[in-house]
DNA sequence: GTCTATAACGGGATAGAC
DNA sequence: GTCTATCCCGTTATAGAC
């Protein structure tokens, strides 16, 4: 305990070059530079560079994580014996993860940027990291969806979660705002309501599975 | 022209490597090994690493970005003075990407996987690849939206369209399939559909923007 | 726990023969 | 247009002093 915490230093710092460049496109050199410290502090306090991933992911997801199995449970209790509302639980599912953006002030939207490369980066590492963060959430998730939605079958639903975490990672990366600065993205509390608005209307779409074929009036002109 | 176009397999190689390991976690000599040609090839014919790079990505996105342009016109041509369908503009702008994944025989699923990446790696050839090829198409799809939903301010819109991107680019990554195997995802025509279903009923839902508050009985309590 | 020094290797880029 | 050979630098990881 000699300086203030050499081991976050160098998590924050990874955390940010990491959002920056990626994973790959981070050396352990650039994580000294911006953390101030030596190299073998990392090997000291890591060992290897995916051992860094995996403690800068953990540091923030497992309280985001945490936090969204409190709002699920907080949903199904306010709902009782009926189905929760669905808006309840997509914001449970949502608001944790976007709050962080605020909450860490200033490294919010590093670490936002980190978990939208995050959902892209199929490394084996990040794959193993995903699995054993998420196994969990994405059961408990599951099962509250398919009681707001009797009318979708559960791969409906898995797909359709799959395309919320997609808007979600998207908006975080937010990469929108480099390509067309003027129209300036929403934030926060603007953000998930935004977000869960959009999602909720998506999943009570009706079956896409049920009717296969949209364009019936293509087939006016046979039989 | 002696080897049946050397510079196409070097592409190609690259396609599939950048899209299983990223483009920083890619070396111009795993390039090599994948092509069979030699490293001063790449370099002969591209300059940098960079500049593959480009030639990876504008390879599959010109004819992406033209079919998508085509579609949209025909969607328009349909409507008369009419609004075009809401449906048909999702369509030309979804169809042409994912169509490449049936496509392109064997490299459909490298593609689809390249491009979801390039989608969240806010590199600076990324970001200028990025702006070269969709200003065009943005500009084109936001005034087609405009149209469909009078209700939606500009603004709403592009945050909309943003979401939907995310879903698509996260869709095509499929890391779902790595994460969820028991949950087989939907590709190409069913993919497509899946996703016209659930962003057309997400573009529909009333403006996020113009009712702040979405728990107006939170408010019972008070006056 | 933190440093310096270095091992052992792979990176992109280039020169020049053919 | 394609090769070999090489330059020079950055990479992760480790050994060992303090």
């Amino acid at each position: 305990m000699s300086t203030p915490d050499t081991k976050n230093r160098i998590i924050s710092a990874a955390e940010t070059l990491f959002s920056q460049h990626g994973f790959a496109g981070t050396s352990l050199r650039n994580v000294t530079s911006e953390a101030g410290v030596n190299l073998a502090a990392i090997h000291y306090h890591f060992g290897t560079k995916d051992a860094l991933l995996r403690a800068v992911f953990t540091r923030r997801i497992e309280p985001v994580n945490q936090r969204r199995l409190e709002m699920l449970d907080a949903a199904e209790a306010a709902a009782g014996d009926r189905a929760p509302e669905l808006e309840a639980v997509l914001e449970a599912f949502l608001s944790p993860i976007i709050d962080l953006k605020r909450d860490i002030e200033g490294e919010g939207i590093v670490w936002s940027r980190f978990i939208g490369r995050i959902y892209s980066e199929p490394t084996e590492v990040v794959e193993n990291l995903m699995r054993e963060q998420f196994d969990e959430i994405l059961q408990r998730f599951l099962h509250a969806l398919e009681r707001c939605l009797p009318d979708l079958g559960e791969a409906e639903i898995v797909e359709r979660l799959q395309f919320t975490i997609g808007a979600m990672s998207h908006a975080l990366v937010d990469l929108h705002q480099r390509l067309m600065p003027d129209y300036p993205s929403a934030t926060g509390a603007d953000l998930l309501q935004h977000l869960v608005t959009f999602t909720a209307a998506a999943f009570r779409a009706p079956s896409a599975y049920a009717c296969q074929d949209r364009h019936p009036e293509r087939r006016a002109s046979a039989s």
